[in-house]
DNA sequence: ATTAAATGTGTCATTTCGACACAATAATAG
DNA sequence: CTATTATTGTGTCGAAATGACACATTTAAT
């Protein structure tokens, strides 16, 4: 018969919390909800949102919570970063903080959930210094975040459903911080097939109004992981 | 004054452990590293290598204890993959697993300590169905390590020192699970310049003796970090 | 010496990429 | 009502990279 065991016995058991990076975009800037805290420990600085993991509850159902409960979003496109685990990094007790980014459309949250918790859109280049190790995992997500969106068609998350290329390119120059030749920005991604035409134009310019077009969801889909780029196509 | 905290109360502490997937490459195939288990829980079932994280210990520090205890290397390249909490996924009780992957040559371990483990290189393709959620664990790994290596001059480090161009190749097939031409891929790897010819030939060959080259250390630490392939170079 | 298998190098047409020119659109100023 | 200015859409061109493939060289085995 076999053994059956009910508990690890004289295993450590840590605190775990989970941390999350939130993205947004504003046209101009990648920008990170941040909370100043009004409560201890560290009350008064600037962090991460963040909270423990419950008894019952999936490590992503705690992340998909933390969001809800700060944003007022659900279905918002959310990624597991990594794990922070250092003996000292929360001085209080050790814990250990699994990490997660969301990348959410800025202008769509609930403001009075944003307010009541005390939180700012910030731009990601005039942070203030969080907590702990908080400035690094900002620093890994954002490295995520350009590695992704090199290879996968994820920027769109960050926009409003319909969108113009000008926008795109703000947004990909804004995520690699560095300048793109329009021409050539927008032949690459026309190319994709990704984007389809709304026949409409965005009418919030005072000069010529670009052509607002929205994601390809099908195509999306069946691309999003199957994108090897850097492999050779065939032989 | 500052209010100063003890402890979190009425939060949940939980096990966290730490899984380590182990590639090897014996110059056709990838393979694992993975441990038939003589010990409880699911004793006689495959799993990966693990172990608790203790008490004063840096969750990185943990993985490379691990990973000494099994193969008597340390110095090896380990990167933290992601980390696994569904509640049920440990039967005995709920455990965190923060989860590293290890490339290590596949001849420098300590065979003894393997051996004492009851560990076993098997191939990637051919592995036994393994405990709790290391399958899908080991599929993530894969993937990271096909993003990494196309991406970064990571493969060498599943090599001996001194390598020639079609043991890379096939290698890289490995990896892919693509045949490559051998004639581009030749033209490729040569012109990133980061392989010096050591002027010795690959005796153990039957035919033609190929080139063995070694990796330019110089040129691959200031590279690492610096290959953003898909974006422009400039403009 | 011949053969067979593997390695090193070269060619060529196609595609992609980076740099840049020009025309079209729309609000604003005179 | 026309000129101006800022922005957007599209095209061109040479250079570089890519994929497909040919040929010569090396080495052990026959």
């Amino acid at each position: 018969m076999t053994h059956l065991m009910n508990r690890y016995l004289h295993s450590t058991r840590l605190l775990v919390a989970i941390d999350c990076i939130i993205f947004g975009f504003d046209g101009e800037e990648i920008k990170l909800l941040l909370i100043k805290r009004n409560f201890e420990p560290e009350k008064g600085k600037w962090s991460l949102m963040g909270g423990f993991v419950k008894e019952e509850e999936d490590l992503e159902v705690g992340a998909e919570r933390i969001l809800y409960e700060l944003t007022g979003l659900d279905n918002i496109y959310v990624e597991h970063l990594q794990t922070y685990g250092k003996v000292n990094r929360d001085p209080v007790e050790r814990t250990i903080s699994v990490v997660f980014f969301a990348l959410i459309n800025i202008h769509a949250h609930d403001q009075e959930s944003v307010r009541a918790h005390n939180a700012q859109w910030i731009s990601l280049k005039n942070a203030p210094k969080l907590i702990f190790d908080h400035d690094r995992m900002v620093e890994n997500a954002l490295e995520r975040l350009r590695y992704k969106a090199a290879l996968h068609p994820i920027g769109f998350e960050l926009l409003p459903e319909k969108f113009t290329i000008p926008q795109l390119q703000k947004l990909y120059e804004a995520i690699y911080d560095m300048r793109l030749d329009r021409r050539n920005f927008s032949r690459k991604i026309l190319s994709t097939g990704l984007l389809i035409d709304t026949g409409e134009k965005n009418e919030n310019s005072a000069t010529k109004k670009a052509i607002l077009y929205r994601l390809d969801k099908q195509k999306y889909e069946s691309k999003f992981n199957a994108f090897w780029y850097f492999m050779p196509e065939s032989s």
